[in-house]
DNA sequence: CTGAAAGCGCTTACAG
DNA sequence: CTGAAAGCGCTTACAG
């Protein structure tokens, strides 16, 4: 194995001028030939650190664990993008972990509490999360922030205006006429079996709040059984359609809480009959590529999650180096409507 | 800090036991009333492990790097759920890597490629994968198992059976009836300014391979032009229709090679005022959750994705003890049809 | 300005 | 059967 000693040894100088050199010290002077050298030497003796034992030594691992739940969902993609940029921006290495999977005694739940691992950590939870699991990152010493969500329990977060979300999706369905709009969507109360962890406040309920806004704003009282709670899956969109369809008297409009549902939604209107958007309107909050593709091509609210993901990132980076994370709530680029064919 | 060390001087024991007792080894033998001694304090004293000194001191991490390109894609949804599965019950933490962001000199590459971060590498090409970085990684001695694709360089691998799943989706659309019918699919040749990492056979080929078996084997001869090019977005979808929509004489079925592109085609082909599956019927390659819910509903051929993941990485941990890889596809589950409204 | 030495926390071969 | 000591590879405060 080609170590720090044994490229000092191959040179013949000592270790700490090879450490100096590999980390760009200008701590330690040395002639421009001695560097060049040592420069020589790490290229044709093939160094790799070992990033063990440098962590060992200065207690940093450079490495920001992200735990966010179904990693696969689309909505996270440019969130995932942002994190990334603003990762090595900062000279860190990301790792993900599967929120789901941080239970109790597992080995990635192990790893994100270790010593030694990780530096910094992005939350962004969900009602899947094992409580368990999520409270026990909380004890972690590392800095820690809530993403995308608003815990009450002090923690640092960072969010995306949900409320405004809600708003500007409602609006635009007021803007095209219609009166009576609903809302669907889901928050931690809908899930069977599952709790929000301890003091979070979920996405759904602010979203829901600027929807209320917006009718109020216009003057219209929305009632209590316009709003139907489902869960994230597409086909929970579908589950929800046949529950529209019994109500006598139903929206013209709703907004949906999620893109994904949105799909099943639409999917669902079709079959059963209803003309989209003439019978029944439909925004998505959240936009996804695929909702540009399918036809008809869903209307969506389109969310900073670059800029979450990317300042997310950031705002750890700094609380590593002492500073304190002031929570908030990114409001540039404002939430933006992208008109398709659902409305 | 909790260490070992003032573990053992609070039990007043020396700090190998309390290792021995750490790592459940049966080496070391101590009293029971010890071991509880030793349990308890470890509770009480809140210790965590540090792995940087763990790994330096045994050279191993524990960890295992997946890397694939766009994580998001939910086409991978099962393959992690199998690797995850399979790195708990191998006591692996998983180190999920973007492939796309591997390029060289990024932090990301640096912590697959250095010392004591990661005991094996399993790893998803794909043509958006910097080449460099991709070779790169091939020079680690830790074990690397390439996953979903066929390298003809020597590494060994692990695959879905791509060919059985050509054929199944162009079979089912033989037994409709179909006498003339397409392949939609991208593989590196497609993709502009893209080359294949050196080595690589694509999926896309192989399934390729099993389409024209399947038409030959009921006498039909493939037609060259019947064979579209294109890339895996669903927007890819949208053009090939368009595409498709200018030969005078066209296909009145299509196999597509990829699940998310199958949406496209069909948003598309309705869209263009065809009738699915009258006019144009479609089998997707590749199963996820939200074919079942779009209208009309998508034809998929389901590929076992969990047990690749699971498989891999089973493979990766007996590599990690010294056992060879044998490479191979996974035939059980078959490829499965599951039938939809598109055909 | 440069190099020798200490030490991060752990595990394990070895001496008692 | 148990504990003291060495050492993994690195960085850095310190002595020369």
């Amino acid at each position: 194995m080609v170590t720090v000693k044994s490229i000092a040894a191959a040179v013949g100088v000592s270790p700490s001028v090879v450490s100096a050199v590999l980390r760009g010290s200008r701590h330690v002077r040395m002639s421009d030939a001695t560097r060049a050298k040592i420069l020589e030497a790490i290229e044709e003796m093939g160094y790799t650190a070992n990033f063990a034992a440098r962590s060992l030594r200065t207690s940093r691992s450079g490495v920001l664990a992200v735990v966010a739940p179904k990693l696969s969902n689309p909505v996270f993609a440019p969130m995932l993008d942002g994190i990334h940029d603003a990762a090595e921006e900062n000279g860190y290495a990301i790792m993900l972990a599967e929120a789901m999977r941080l239970v109790d005694g597992s080995r990635a739940l192990e790893r994100i509490l270790g010593q030694g691992q990780v530096d910094g950590t992005i939350l962004r939870p969900s009602s899947d999360v094992d409580s368990e699991g999520v409270r026990s990152v909380f004890k972690r010493e590392a800095p820690i922030l809530v993403l995308d969500e608003v815990p009450d329990a002090g923690q640092p977060w960072l969010a995306i205006d949900d409320v405004a979300a809600g708003r500007v999706a409602a609006e635009h369905l007021l803007e095209l006429g219609h009166t009576r709009i609903g809302f669907l969507g889901g928050w931690f109360s809908a899930h069977q079996g599952f709790r929000p962890p301890a003091g979070f406040r979920h996405a759904g309920q602010r979203r829901l709040e600027g929807y209320r806004e917006a009718l109020q704003a216009a003057g219209i009282e929305p009632r209590p059984d316009d709003v139907i709670e489902s869960d994230y899956a597409a086909h929970a969109g579908r589950v929800a359609v046949a529950r529209i369809m019994e109500l006598r008297d139903r929206p013209t409009a709703f907004v949906v809480n999620n893109a994904t549902t949105s799909l099943g939604v639409v999917g669902g209107a079709i079959e059963a009959g209803l003309r989209v958007p003439e019978d029944l309107a439909i925004v998505a909050i959240h936009d996804i590529d695929v909702l540009e593709d399918v036809n008809p091509s869903i209307t969506a609210v389109r969310m900073p999650m670059y800029e979450l993901g990317h300042r997310g990132v950031t705002l750890v980076a700094h609380a590593i180096e002492g500073e304190e994370i002031l929570s908030g709530i990114i409001t540039s680029p404002p939430p933006e409507l992208i008109r398709r064919r659902t409305t």
